[in-house]
DNA sequence: GGAGCGATGTCCT
DNA sequence: GGACATCGCTCCG
């Protein structure tokens, strides 16, 4: 399976870079503006790229959650829009980061056209570009195997420095953002399909999203 | 390898 | 004052 099907016919695209013959171009605000779990599945194998001092550090989305709107006891825009969640409200394709358990950051990417609350949550990477920067990062020794940088949404962060003060409400439909999401033609061949996984309620609904057998997910549960 | 648990800031009632 | 979309460390087998 070619790895650049996909992205080659989508005029929608603007293309930012064409390295090596393959085309790179970051994912457009119309993408994000549906439902969050079509949203969710949609994402797996594009790339988050981030401009980190300098340095290019990037990975693929290998594991994402679908959040809903007022309607889902298990989002943070169940109980209304307020200070810490306004970005759920508004326009599509913006970073929603928040802090978690008195110690870690979450990434979130808005959906849903504008007024309309809902967004994915990314949980899991494969390191693709500056491993030895996330490494630092994460504070784990040099050779640490790769799948603890970012297998997991507060690794993740903490892997390519995400925080809430430098990140919330960033767009990530911008090239020239610090924090963007890129589509390299890649496609992931097998996506199932879980429970959401970390969260109390309304927890069975079925809008977790990895790509099988990756060793960089999570969890395989 | 799996279950249990503590650390710790921010937001909302 | 409690909940929390986590992680990494113990302790046990």
């Amino acid at each position: 399976m070619s790895p650049f099907s996909g992205s080659l016919n989508s005029s929608r695209m603007s293309p930012i870079a064409r390295s090596s013959g393959k085309v790179v171009s970051v994912v457009p605000r119309s993408f994000y503006e549906r439902a969050p779990d079509i949203v969710a599945r949609a994402l797996l194998g594009k790339v988050i790229a981030r401009q980190w001092k300098g340095e290019r550090l990037a990975g693929r989305i290998v594991e994402a959650e679908a959040y809903f709107g007022e309607q889902d006891p298990a989002a943070h825009a169940y109980i209304g829009r307020t200070a810490r969640n306004a970005v759920l409200f508004g326009p599509p394709g913006i970073a929603y980061v928040y802090f978690i358990y008195g110690m870690y950051y979450c990434l979130n990417i808005s959906c849903e056209p504008d007024g309309q609350a809902g967004c994915v949550l990314i949980r899991a990477l494969e390191p693709v570009e500056g491993l030895g920067t996330m490494t630092r990062l994460r504070k784990l020794p040099p050779n640490s195997k790769p799948r603890l940088l970012t297998s997991g949404p507060g690794r993740l962060c903490q892997a390519l420095d995400i925080t809430r003060s430098a990140h919330n409400g960033v767009d990530v439909t911008q090239p020239s953002s610090a924090l963007h999401i890129e589509d390299d033609g890649y496609e992931p061949e097998n996506i199932r399909t879980t429970p959401r996984i970390g969260i109390r309620h309304a927890a069975e609904l079925p809008a977790r999203f990895l790509i099988d057998k990756n060793k960089f997910v999570s969890t395989d549960k």
